[in-house]
DNA sequence: TTGCATAACTGTAAAAATTACAAAAATATT
DNA sequence: AATATTTTTGTAATTTTTACAGTTATGCAA
């Protein structure tokens, strides 16, 4: 298990004491949280925290590549700290985000029309199973 | 080619004026266009015409089906009215953004992990073949 | 045509998310 | 210890989107 501090540092982050707390609040809860969920959580045990020090660290991670920005169908930006490909999944009807899983490499291209690819995203939309198994309409 | 009047009637839409314009705009100038795009480029030859009315005739067009909603990573939503199957690319470097065919169907499970898929979005990004030969840097 | 009911449009105001900024606090350096 | 740099904080400003109420347009019956 790496240490949080040493995560940073790799990444040429200065491990603040707030930026500790975010990252670490980040791996234990991949809820993709929305800024406002990261805050409101956090601010119980750190009362000083600040709003925008959240957004500021938020920006920082995600410009070191530690953080992916996540496109709900909600007005918030929400984030994903899972690094690992996967897609996601949104229930159209309770709301809910889902990540599955990428098995096979569908997508390893280089390239696509000559343009170069880095970054893949699949987001799927539909119901979910637990929709789904409620027969109540 | 199909009457713009007879397509949103098929869908259950009243042909309004304004609804006919902004649909004979979205199909004429596919460039995904932002609420701000689209009202100033009507206001021009439509005066009257009122930005409310353009965010309620592109949320209609949504909830009808005719109209895709697109996340790019602006701040503002942006709106696509290719029906067909396709990708996303967005240069991370120029901003542009790009369709590209699905020429296979890489996509036609009705389900995954139990869930009903409905919809999916495939999104690349990276940079690209403008960028690419700009050999500036 | 006239009057009435409904639907659509408009403009302003409000809400919500994000960013800018400057002062304060913390940390590092000389 | 004094100074410089970085980070945090809180407020204000900006931006996008939504709510709403009044006005205008449209459809229909008498």
């Amino acid at each position: 298990m790496k240490k949080t501090k040493d995560i940073l540092e790799n990444n040429g982050i200065n491990p603040s004491y707030q930026r500790l707390i975010i990252y670490k609040y980040l791996k234990e809860n991949q809820i993709h949280p929305s800024i406002d969920r990261i805050y409101n959580d956090l601010k119980n045990t750190n009362p000083t925290l600040s709003k925008t020090t959240v957004y500021n660290t938020v920006k920082l991670f995600c410009e070191k590549d530690l953080l992916l920005r996540l496109h709900c169908d909600d007005k918030q930006m929400r984030y994903d700290i899972n690094t690992h490909d996967h897609m996601h999944f949104k229930c159209t009807k309770c709301g809910k985000l889902y990540d599955i899983n990428l098995e096979n490499n569908l997508f390893d291209y280089d390239y696509i029309d000559n343009h170069k690819i880095n970054y893949v995203h699949i987001g799927l939309k539909g119901i979910c199973k637990n929709c789904l198994s409620d027969k109540k309409d």
